[in-house]
DNA sequence: TAGACGTGGTG
DNA sequence: TCACCAAGTCT
């Protein structure tokens, strides 16, 4: 196993550059690190250190939230996205009560149990909360060994083999190091190599950067796919939970109807709602935040 | 294994 | 302005 000739000076880098996020304080619970994991999920640091900080008041430990029905999550979750993460923030808080002892389960498989932690969320609450050794292959990660090593400016749309086997060959061997290299490179990527721009000026790894060193070569191929929202079933279920949201209560169809003019669609997106378990549909043909 | 799944900030 | 992007997971 070779070692990794980018840790000293990313570890060093880390020291002095690092933000101050509520979640890597020496006091954050490995709940509060888990719900900053779900939260971060494909969304901003800005946009959930305020949803963090109320979430954590509210429900400081996995048995208050689990006390609560769903729909106080998923109420809670506000306009963060992607609401299933509420829900599975909530089961998962359910199962750390019923199967854990109201710990925060330690192993990566029985993280990797929890329902909506996958094999990232599970690598990052083992390492960052539990100073355990695993691979930390987020997309800050991906990007920033995408370029210094392979010397192109974009990884693979879908994550490899390869880039899996890179990031374990990379882990230091001392727990507490190879945990703090991972929270390390993320945050290079986060704030230095950045999908748009590489501050190379900043970058402790500038001098054996590969794709640096080859003139920066612009990722040829297809375009980035991004996400259509306008228009799309995504769109509609979202103008409908933040109806529900809204109410106190149950909510009868004719005032959710005002969420979007075309039945069809609108239609579909409650029934995929209700599917989710994100909605109930209540015996008067009314609808609320499942309870 | 693509595609679904929210929302808002930004270059 | 408007694509692209943000600590992914699930099916």
């Amino acid at each position: 196993m070779p070692e990794n000739p980018y840790a000293t000076p990313v570890l060093a880098w880390y020291e002095t550059h690092a933000r101050d996020l509520p979640w890597r304080r020496p006091d954050a619970t490995p709940w509060g690190i888990l719900v900053s994991e779900i939260m971060l999920q494909q969304t901003p640091v800005a946009r959930v250190l305020p949803a963090w900080q109320s979430w954590m008041e509210r429900w400081p430990t996995p048995a208050d939230l689990a006390a609560e029905p769903p729909g106080a999550a998923v109420r809670m979750w506000d306009r963060l996205g992607y609401p299933r993460r509420a829900l599975n923030l909530h089961a998962s808080a359910r199962a750390i009560v019923d199967e854990h002892g109201g710990e925060v389960p330690r192993e990566h498989a029985q993280l990797l149990a929890l329902p909506g932690v996958g094999s990232y969320t599970a690598a990052a609450v083992a390492s960052f909360a539990f100073g355990q050794r695993h691979a930390i292959l987020d997309t800050n990660v991906r990007r920033v060994l995408a370029r210094v090593i392979d010397g192109v400016q974009y990884p693979p749309k879908s994550q490899t083999k390869a880039e899996a086997t890179t990031a374990q060959e990379l882990l230091p061997p001392e727990p507490a190091v190879a945990a703090r290299w991972g929270v390390a490179v993320m945050e290079l990527g986060a704030l230095v190599c950045t999908a748009r721009s590489a501050r190379c000026g900043e970058c402790p790894l500038a001098g054996q950067c590969a794709w640096r060193q080859q003139g920066y070569p612009q990722h040829s191929g297809e375009p980035r796919r991004g996400q259509r929202y306008a228009g799309t079933d995504r769109q509609v279920r979202g103008r409908l939970l933040a109806v529900l949201r809204s109410a106190e209560g149950p909510v009868p169809r004719c005032e959710l109807q005002r969420a979007w003019d075309e039945p069809i669609q609108r239609d579909r997106a409650l029934r995929g709602l209700i599917h989710d378990g994100l909605v109930d549909p209540l015996p008067n043909d009314s609808f609320a935040l499942p309870g």
